[in-house]
DNA sequence: TGGAAACACGAAAACGATTAAGCGATATGC
DNA sequence: GCATATCGCTTAATCGTTTTCGTGTTTCCA
């Protein structure tokens, strides 16, 4: 590899002066400038990171935690989906992406910060992870800029997801369908299902329906049995919903399954709708009704707030980053003429 | 951060040694070694990587080539699976992974070569890109060692997929289950589809069946609607085939959706089979029949090679190594009892 | 014309690690 | 008893950059 002295010695001139001249430095000739980028050029050069890492403290590299214990978040929609925006975001701007390692234990580092630190990541994207495990803690605690999705910590900055929003947008869109006896299939216990689990009571709240208990039941994410099995304990109450909400689009499948094997069909003896807006979602038929998540900001957002973390530590504040989601009309909601009952006998 | 340094300071005795202790070098007796490694460990040291990198011409970071023109392999399950195995394998070796960014302008390395050794990649995968761009090829004749998936380049190691003994598997499994009119929507023109289609015929002639040109029809990997057209052509035959394969998993929902929409049954009236074995495949009713390619391990071949050229350049052996993908049986394909008909009427 | 300021460049010290060579001191062989 | 091997450590050079400071030359203005 052609260095900056093989550069000196074919100009006469002294490293530094390489230097500062590839660095659009001030104090240097236009004259030796252009000469001295013109051999750069003809020779091949391109600089070493890793010693301009060591000199200056900034590797252009940024960390991406993406690791979650039953699967690796790279093969669940949502999380590809962001990590697909987040890398054309900071790769535009001319930072490269590295998975944060946390089996490393090769280096001796034995935290996922000292990993970080030892890598020299000028930031780290905290996308998809056990968040309660204390590395996390002290990762998110240690002096690195630090972005994280869906999940909140004090004074680190987060971009989330609107659950609460989309919740919303997508119970009144089911209840101008005339549907008044929604069924909600919530996932396992996070800060994802608490948001979008009061935001659905509350809507309802507002819209006016009643909701018994029954209809509410719990399913893990992108479990197809589990919420086989719940939807068939829907299709048997006394007086069974008009629409079924499911933990996620995956999940819907299960759902799908159920009310196929009773022999009903969707919409037209029942509605469901998922959430996430994964592809395929828009490509079975009936294409399924969902709130559709907008990845591709949201990556953008935690890329941005990111850089901007990097680049302006002074002036970019820590905040949270709100990004809607909207619904996604499919066919798999039906339009109810007459109104049905309000379900007022099941309290 | 604290360094070396810091650590030859507190114990009284040289950088050297200290360097010595903690790489578990020779020449440094055991006492010394022990009270520098719990210093070290005292004071929460781990190496610089970059310095590190420097000095040793070794990063343990392999880069990993995914950019697709139209969309990034990301969002593709079949490349997402492989990645997250690949992750998995070199990291629990210590090493990292880190995309290899082909928008990269700003270090002023020109292409995506410069740009890896820029880096100092120890290795790089070629997992999702366009293999026929100059600066492929300008990467995989270079010097840093290179393992390709699904492309085979001279005197390169590769991973392929078996495509042959896969499509002859599946084929030669629908065969058995009584289908002689068997159609092929194969994806557009690529080395795998090469390899795919040329089996199917080879298959088809060893097991006797007689393939009307109609039968083979071309729609776009991923592309439901072109899927879903071109069922509905294979559906308005004179002798329609009664079992049709797709390019792949998603692309079978075109079909899927078509056959539906004709008022047909799966697999009743109807059977079909997908490539791939895309997760959703095995949670739809039906389940989806398909050649499962086997991504946990192809991904780990990928990364395993890597590591031996990395490691052991010389006694690893340039090879392709090509890996079988296997039938999983859903319920799309019937069971014919009766035999249909030989279609030599068609020809 | 003389002094200051502006300009262009070089020398050298860092960044944090690795490693070859050297050097005393002790142990070993003949 | 003398040469030699072994051990344990230090010295110093090095990897490829950046950056501070110093210095010689030119330019400018009083």
């Amino acid at each position: 590899m052609v260095s900056m002295k093989d550069i000196s010695a074919v100009c006469g001139v002294s490293v530094a002066t390489v230097s500062k001249a590839l660095n659009d430095q001030s104090d240097i000739g236009q004259e030796t400038k252009k000469r001295i980028r013109q051999v750069a050029e003809e020779m091949g050069y391109f600089p070493n990171t890793a010693a301009k890492m060591l000199k200056t403290n900034r590797s252009y590299n940024i960390g991406v935690l993406f690791n979650h214990e039953d699967y690796s978040g790279l093969t669940h929609d949502y999380y590809a989906f962001v990590l697909d925006s987040l890398k054309r975001t900071v790769e535009d701007k001319g930072y490269d992406l590295t998975f944060v390692n946390t089996s490393m234990r090769r280096t001796g580092a034995a935290s996922c910060l000292e990993h970080c630190k030892s890598r020299g990541f000028d930031g780290v994207a905290v996308i998809c992870t056990d968040f309660y495990s204390p590395e996390i803690l002290q990762l998110v605690r240690g002096s690195i800029p630090v972005v994280t999705l869906d999940h909140l910590f004090n004074n680190v900055c987060a971009v989330m997801s609107n659950n609460v929003q989309g919740m919303k947008e997508l119970l009144t869109y089911i209840h101008k369908k005339g549907h008044c006896r929604v069924a909600y299939i919530h996932g396992a216990d996070s800060a994802v299902t608490q948001s979008r689990l009061s935001s659905f009571y509350r809507t309802a709240a507002q819209l006016g329906l009643t909701i018994p208990d029954e209809y509410i039941r719990m399913s893990p994410y992108r479990d197809t049995n589990g919420t086989y099995k719940e939807t068939m304990k829907l299709l048997e109450l006394r007086k069974p919903p008009t629409c079924i909400l499911y933990p996620d689009d995956f999940s819907a499948f299960g759902g799908f399954n159920a009310i196929k094997e009773r022999g009903l069909r969707i919409p037209d003896d029942i509605s469901i709708a998922g959430y996430d807006g994964i592809r395929i979602a828009r490509h079975i038929e009936p294409t399924l009704t969902t709130l559709r998540q907008d990845t591709e900001e949201l990556g953008k957002m935690v890329g941005e707030k990111l850089l901007s973390l990097i680049e302006h530590p002074k002036t970019t504040l820590v905040e949270t980053i709100v990004v809607d989601g909207h619904v996604f009309e499919g066919n798999s909601v039906a339009e109810l003429k007459g109104g049905n009952d309000v379900v007022t006998d099941f309290i």
